[in-house]
DNA sequence: ACTTTGACTTGCA
DNA sequence: ATGCAAGCCAAAG
């Protein structure tokens, strides 16, 4: 494989989240040892390849607020939010309460 | 080769 | 709490 590694981590990692976790951007970012590349992995998410769309659960991926930033990107606004909660991850108003569901990637 | 943008994060006012 | 600016990496025009 001799393309960019640094996508293929990213996917290989959103990969290993857990059911009804979820972990930020930063922390993905940090995981692939980038220092602030957490725009890298929105745009990584953005750049997921068809066959890989099943598998790299980008629903449980959002901003440090717990903020569902990228719903907008998938099929429906409502359908990230609706992924979220039928995994079980609790909610808090219109965020995710992520101090309580917080997956934190291991570190490479 | 250069500029702009993006599903981010942090700091300061 | 709200707003603006800077930092970071990679892809697209």
């Amino acid at each position: 494989m001799s393309t960019s590694d640094t996508y293929e981590r990213i996917y290989d990692l959103v990969r290993q989240i857990p059911r009804g976790s979820v972990t930020t951007y930063g922390h993905i970012a940090a995981a692939i040892g980038l220092r602030s590349g957490a725009r890298l992995v929105g745009w990584a998410m953005n750049a997921i390849p068809l066959h890989l769309r099943h598998e790299v659960p980008a629903h449980r991926v959002v901003n440090r607020n717990g903020e569902l930033t990228g719903k907008m990107h998938f099929e429906t606004p409502f359908a990230m939010r609706e992924r979220l909660e039928s995994e079980g991850v609790p909610f808090d108003g219109d965020r995710v309460a992520i101090d309580d569901c917080l997956w934190i990637p291991p570190l490479v």
